[in-house]
DNA sequence: AATAGTTTAAACTGATTGGTTCAGTTTCGA
DNA sequence: TCGAAACTGAACCAATCAGTTTAAACTATT
């Protein structure tokens, strides 16, 4: 079947201003959430007219989970950077917790959070979705690094999928909450580099090995 | 100003059916969230017409700010249980953990934090209201009982507030995250006691003294 | 029982929504 | 340059929404 795919590379779903819509979609989508969000806001928005935008999708819904999907493969491209294997403990965690704490403290991460967990029973597929491209795959990327140092005896870890949970865990303190609630937007390089610092002190005090 | 009220008691804004109302506001505020709620719902849902309901409260905002404030002074009440001050670390933790865990995973205050968050650009005040009756308000219950430990000498912790954000953090870790993004909605003991346990255990490795 | 205040159901307003339709314009490959 | 497909803009529809109004029914206190 489909026989007209033969030679035209395997069809993106249809035309030219796809992406183009998915941008009006997500400026609206994440300024507003879901029900906030009108059509029409998002057809201006995306400059393009309201026929062609119901071209592309055949309902509010599924624009909305497309953009949503989209960005969430965004996040996790973004979030696989290059960490080096085999550096100490101290100094890859350290790296590790800057990087995490400004990607849960950007604009962005927050917006789409916030519509994730507000939408998460309108879309059940949508928090699982953020899940996997967000928490789960750094938690990956963590445990990966964890296990070669134990490897190496640098550290001393038994449940390593708590471990890096709690990694993770200890990067937020307080900054992320503040932040999700808008009571603070803006963060300061030394309140960061505090809860870096208490973060794989506490973390190497519990499964660091030498010094 | 005010002589009304001289001898009226303060005048609780007004009559007789004002808890009703509220109490059908958080049934489907807390359900539907601000925008996919209907005012016409909500009166249906208090048991009450549509025209009480604006007697009582000049609009739809304003309505969901009294409710939302009033759940967010409830769940400060809820949080203040008693903890023996005197007792060790180890077992003072644990049971705070224990508690922390299952307010956290409640389905109450799931949905309030779902909509404090989702809300929280549309009602500025509302986020700072959630997060001064909750996790701010639990960051002092830890830092009291932390600050009489160390008096003791059986922690040793120099920055108490982080200490006390990390172990509220440590406490989370992936149960939380799972909850929010309705990805796992019911936990066994024994998933509780495994973040239980190694919340404690990570962090008197930090900070505590003796065995 | 009379009075004064509350509550009710239902109809109504004016605005906005998601979604459709369509006549006409642009784009682009062949 | 032709023609099909993609796109536009605006009008349109039915539904829903927040909020108002009204006339009748209820509840107290006196």
């Amino acid at each position: 079947m489909n026989m007209s795919a033969v030679h035209t590379r395997v069809k993106p779903r249809k035309g030219r201003k796809y992406d183009q819509v998915l941008d009006g979609a997500r400026e609206v989508f994440l300024m507003a959430g879901f029900e906030g969000a009108s059509v029409d806001d998002i057809a201006r928005a995306a400059g393009v007219s309201k026929a062609t935008l119901y071209s592309y999708f055949p309902d509010k819904r599924l624009m909305f989970t497309a953009m949503a999907e989209r960005e969430c493969g965004r996040q996790a491209a973004a979030a696989l950077q290059v960490i080096d294997m085999n550096a100490p403990p101290a100094q890859v965690l350290r790296l590790a917790a800057h990087r995490l704490i400004r990607i849960l403290l950007s604009d962005f991460a927050q917006r789409i959070f916030r519509v994730c967990v507000a939408e998460a029973d309108r879309f059940p597929e949508l928090g699982q979705a953020f899940y996997d491209s967000g928490p789960a795959l750094g938690r990956a990327r963590i445990m990966d690094y964890l296990s070669q140092a134990r490897g190496r005896g640098e550290v001393a870890i038994a449940d390593m999928e708590l471990a890096a949970d709690q990694f993770a865990e200890l990067c937020k303190a307080d900054l992320w909450t503040r932040a999700v609630f808008g009571i603070q937007t803006s963060f300061t390089d030394a309140e960061i580099d505090r809860v870096v610092d208490g973060a794989v002190a506490t973390f190497l005090a519990r499964y660091g090995t030498a010094g």
